[in-house]
RNA sequence: GCCGAGGUAGCUCAGUUGGCAGAGCACAGCCCUGAAAAGGCUGGUGUCGACAGUUCGAUUCUGUCCCUCGGCA
């Protein structure tokens, strides 16, 4: 392969003033990337990722990052953001990713968000309240009292400073009792006051919603074909560097899909093949969660892919879409529909 | 052929001093506002190998048979 500039893309300008926005989202291993290029190269855009793993440097193989080859036919942005250690969330996501759709709306181009990250592509396309993001210091302290005292005392503190949110957060579930007694205590105010004030109500963009969805058996092939695939690209070696180069297990990065499973298998807790058995098992219940998280996502045009079928295929259906929507953006017709639908609850 | 062990949920198995059975995994449904590939919740009727006997009642006890595994011939 000869160098080639990175937009060798054919420029077309769009009217960006609606602040359009093209969103692809689905499962992992259906196959987004791929789609996502092609419809990248036609609109002459970039691939924005919305994948909270992807961000990290030096964790290619087990996100599943696009190759270089790719990278090469059409940009990606929001990838390699972050050290593995480096503390990341839904906040720094939107930030980035906010930034490089304004620059391609001054470049006249339609941004293209691809992931399946549900609260990243959420946080885009709706907001997030304006509160503080997680206090290291006070998060530890916080887990600090729940070793002490335990969970429950924290539970039942949630319970007489926050009523609703208690109600709604299972009493098991630490990360997100924690974080509820973190907003109360930064804040004074209780997190559900301030979650129903903002209540995801923002709508920065005029954006089209597509998701790939796959009967599930077939889904669960391509899942195992996946992780195959990356085993064979060497997955247990990227896994052994990381660690390597002191990359704790206990970071949230290296507790995703592949890192997880193979850093057991490498510290002796079970041998490759219950490594293997485990990566499928999860990235499986994974999936199930995703499609769990996008089925009650609102507006979503639902692009149902057969077991085998082929990209452009794909791409046939997919660009029906997209110039649907292409035309209400220069039309104009999508003022009208936007409107009611989005602010239809 | 003989001896031993075993046949219970899709899989691996537990259990019932006789009152129509339960865990893990699989699988399914769901929750989520700065850890989100994280974290959490919910869901188990299955000829308890087959047939016969004892019993008010058998998956459990008895007998016969079938099957699987191991050992010995």
């Amino acid at each position: 392969m000869t160098e080639h500039p990175i937009h060798d893309n054919p420029v077309r300008a769009f009217d960006t003033s609606k602040r359009p926005l093209i969103v692809l989202v689905g499962p992992t291993a259906i196959g987004k990337s791929r789609v996502a290029i092609e419809v990248a190269k036609r609109l002459g855009t970039e691939v924005l990722t919305a994948d909270s793993t992807q961000v990290y440097r030096g964790m290619d193989i087990g996100t599943d990052k696009p190759s270089l080859q790719e990278r090469r036919e059409v940009a990606h942005r929001l990838i390699d953001l972050v050290n593995p250690d480096e503390p990341f969330n839904v906040g720094e996501y939107r930030r980035h990713a906010v930034a490089e759709i304004d620059r391609l709306h001054q470049e006249h181009r339609i941004p293209l968000v691809v992931g399946g990250t549900g609260l990243y592509v959420r946080a885009v396309l709706r907001g997030l309240w304006p509160g503080p993001p997680v206090d290291w210091t006070l998060r530890r302290q916080l887990e600090q009292e729940a070793q002490e005292r335990g969970l429950a005392a924290l539970y039942q503190e949630l319970g007489k400073v926050d009523l609703q949110t208690a109600r709604r957060v299972h009493p098991n579930d630490l990360v997100k009792v924690l974080r509820a007694l973190e907003i109360f205590r930064q804040t004074g105010l209780p997190a559900s006051h301030v979650h129903k004030q903002h209540g995801f109500q923002e709508r920065p963009f005029t954006a089209l919603l597509l998701g790939l969805t796959m009967d599930r058996n077939a889904l669960y092939r391509r899942i195992e074909e996946r992780v195959h695939v990356e085993i064979e690209k060497g997955l247990v070696e990227e896994t052994r560097r990381l660690l390597s180069q002191g990359y704790a297990r206990s970071l949230t990065s290296m507790k995703s899909l592949g890192y997880r499973q193979m850093a057991g298998f490498l510290e002796g807790e079970y041998d490759f093949d219950e490594a293997v058995r485990r990566l499928k098992r999860d990235t499986r219940h994974f999936a199930k969660r995703q499609m769990t998280w996008f089925r009650k996502e609102p507006q979503i045009e639902w692009i149902t892919v057969l077991p085998d079928e082929s990209l452009s295929s794909i791409m046939t259906r997919t660009m029906g879409q997209v110039s649907q929507f292409l035309n209400q953006i220069q039309t104009g017709a999508i003022e009208t529909k936007s409107c009611s639908s989005l602010t239809a609850k």
